[in-house]
DNA sequence: TTTCTTACA
DNA sequence: TGTAAGCA
């Protein structure tokens, strides 16, 4: 099982350009091994890639995001560390509870509007068959 | 052909 | 992030 991936392999994948996975490395949210010059990403490298993008549908700075990943990988050896991992745990709970907020308020609202538009739609049809 | 780095937009 | 140049 060659678990490994070319960077136009993984480009592919994630409907991505090269230049956007070399820019995340640069980023620091990537370290692909070398193989010479060539990149060669790890099926943990694959998995990173996922997060990224996963976390940039939830609308989070890359520099966020990295903070995030790194908090899988990271050895929890050190107590300062480990307060530290978790004060970042929290914020970003926070804000993903928050989004999960609007989320649920913007479905409520839009499942009114819904109604309101079906009961319109419905009168109008009635209207309809009544003046035929 | 593909990837890499570097630099600029 | 896209694009481009010059390499390997």
């Amino acid at each position: 099982m060659s678990d490994t991936y070319g960077i136009a392999e993984l480009a592919r994948e994630f409907d991505v350009t090269t230049r956007t996975i070399r820019f995340y490395e640069d980023k620091g949210l990537l370290a692909p091994l070398r193989k010479g010059q060539r990149r060669v990403y790890a099926s943990r490298d694959r998995v990173r890639l996922r997060l990224i993008m996963r976390g940039k549908r939830l609308g989070f700075s890359l520099d966020e995001i990295r903070q995030l990943i790194d908090l899988y990988d990271v050895d929890p050896s050190e107590v300062t560390q480990l307060r530290h991992f978790l004060d970042k745990i929290h914020e970003h709970k926070e804000i993903l509870i928050g989004q999960q907020k609007d989320i649920a308020e913007t479905l409520a609202e839009m499942e009114r509007i819904e109604a309101q538009c079906s009961s319109l739609l419905s009168e109008k049809q009635k209207k309809r068959q009544t003046a035929n």
